[in-house]
DNA sequence: AAATATATGTCAAGCGTTTAACAGAAAAAA
DNA sequence: TTTTTTCTGTTAAACGCTTGACATATATTT
């Protein structure tokens, strides 16, 4: 491993003078800058992050905590994030957490022993103190951990609002929500409180049917074509894209015409889904943005850990992608 | 930050005794042992990985790099990975590559830079040189890199034959391979050399009908579009599962009868696509597996770098999944 | 010519951990 | 009891880098 002695050598200088260019500190003439930098790029030279770390430095790695990237929406959303610590100069330590809480905490203390510089976290199943124990910055996806860490979410009440107001204005009156019951400050509760706030300004019955989101597809496959066989349904505001995809597909199995009989309207319109079910209508988040915002909060809290919070949580606007899933 | 010494103190022992525990070495009583052990647990002792790394023990930290975890099949190999790895208990720095030749390069670097312990390669922008550099433990997904890098592979070849000979059986004889192009030792130019081998064998004209792996998903509908118009086809084996997508969704468009006048079949198998299109018929690959043997192959070689490779490449079974894409 | 600003070097301490060397106890075996 | 084994402690060096203190030399201003 060549390290910053050889660099010294080869440009003919001292270890200090390298150590100033890398930390661009004290005086350096532009002729000895260039000479390290011949060096350093002739050698393959790269600083040992743990031995800068070490003194206190930053590792440029972030822990990001997600539960599933096999979900399209959170692997769009992982992928742009991790494109965006990129740009940055960051490198991204992936956590998958499922619904596992163990494997969850065990990553929060896998992350301080590696001294990533700070932690974007969008799975949800521990609570507020065992990331405040990490001491490190921190910020939020879709749900609020402690007063002082940051979050970013669409727009999901306006997002129900709008499905549920745009299924009414195609024709349907009897709107059932499918997706995860209301419990536990789940992100798509806002969504749902959206639906039932459009209900309300229509003067229309709420119908909620609870379809958990962590079911697999099979069990959510049986709860829809319940819903669908027992119930008077002819508008459905899906609590996400997969759910509508697996509503969509039981009304054509039991040949119930999308959307004469039954309009139906998802949630997240990834790019994914927009490219191989574009007739899905959706409520799309802007993925982009959202990366954009949690890796901006966060270098801001890395350089300054104790910048107070002024304006979470930050609400991204979402908008309704029409299809033909909704409209005539 | 809780440090050894702390521990120490709270344990009622001395630094080295912790060290000996943590390490395991050297002569420890079972009831200091305990001692220690609920010292680190009351104060929530993680040993810092930055100095552990400094005396060369390992990081933990292992480099995934892969093109897109957006397309289903890598998200889903990548999330097998990271689950692989994390209860072997390492953690995966997660590089999206893309087609991007200087990221990977620049990740390399960072990769380095961080000390991880080893790589698992799935993006193959770069050549060996890159790679042998690092100097790092290695192993390969899909394609050779260099002779002393073992290679996981599925069995590409016989699931060309496989899909090819299937739509055979089914009737068609205007076969297609719809797919990358062959050119630069590509995983799937293994799928079109077992697709050649079949129509070989058949007796059958080949038809290779080009469509680039990276290209837009918009770009390769024009592709299907054309070949669908202008050329007689009843039978097409896609590169992967995503392309088959596209051609059933050309064929409902241009309202060709699927498998009546078309059999298509598909190349990857995800969950994904057997829960949300379990009409396509494709080719299984065993994600699960591969993840399995990658991170048993790293761990081995992490363990004994100078390990020689008995018996790559390790190719995995196939399976074909038929479903009304390709059956009658 | 003197004073100041700029540039580079030498030296040493420190970050948190590991590990070897050595010493001295206590416990177990002879 | 003596010898051996087991246990714990003290001390110090090392990993690669950063940084402050200090010295010296050249370049630039007055």
């Amino acid at each position: 491993m060549v390290k910053l002695t050889d660099v010294a050598k080869k440009a003919n200088c001292s270890p200090t003078t390298v150590s100033r260019v890398i930390n661009n500190y004290g005086y350096i003439s532009e002729k000895t800058r260039q000479k390290v930098y011949q060096a350093m790029k002739d050698l393959n030279y790269q600083p040992n992050t743990a031995a800068r770390s070490l003194q206190g430095k930053k590792t440029q790695l972030v822990g990001v905590i997600f539960p599933d990237i096999t979900h399209p929406f959170f692997g769009e959303l992982v992928s742009k994030i991790e494109d965006e610590l990129f740009q940055a100069g960051y490198k991204m330590i992936l956590c998958n957490a499922g619904k596992n809480k163990e494997k969850e905490k065990t990553y929060l203390r896998m992350l301080m022993a590696n001294k990533v510089d700070g932690i974007i976290a969008g799975a949800h199943n521990l609570g507020i103190e065992e990331y405040k124990k990490t001491g490190l910055p921190i910020v939020s996806f879709d749900r609020k951990l402690s007063p002082n860490i940051p979050i970013v979410t669409s727009d999901n009440f306006h997002g129900g609002e709008l499905a549920t107001k745009d299924l009414y204005q195609n024709g349907a009156s009897k709107i059932y929500f499918v997706g995860n019951p209301i419990s536990d400050g789940h992100p798509t509760d806002r969504r749902l409180k959206g639906y039932q706030k459009a209900m309300n300004d229509l003067h229309l019955p709420q119908h909620i049917y609870p379809v958990t989101f962590g079911d697999t597809p099979a069990l959510k496959e049986m709860a829809i074509e319940k819903l669908l066989k027992t119930h008077q349904v002819d508008g459905i505001v899906a609590g996400d894209d997969l759910t509508a995809l697996l509503i969509v597909k039981m009304a054509e199995k039991l040949k119930i015409p999308i959307p004469q009989k039954l309009k139906v309207i998802g949630f997240d319109g990834t790019n994914f889904i927009q490219t191989y079910y574009p007739n899905l209508s959706t409520i799309v988040q802007p993925i982009s943005d959202i990366a954009q915002v949690l890796v901006k909060l966060l270098e801001e809290r890395i350089k300054n850990p104790d910048l107070q919070i002024y304006n979470s949580p930050y609400i991204l606007p979402v908008k309704l992608l029409k299809s033909t899933t909704s409209a005539n």
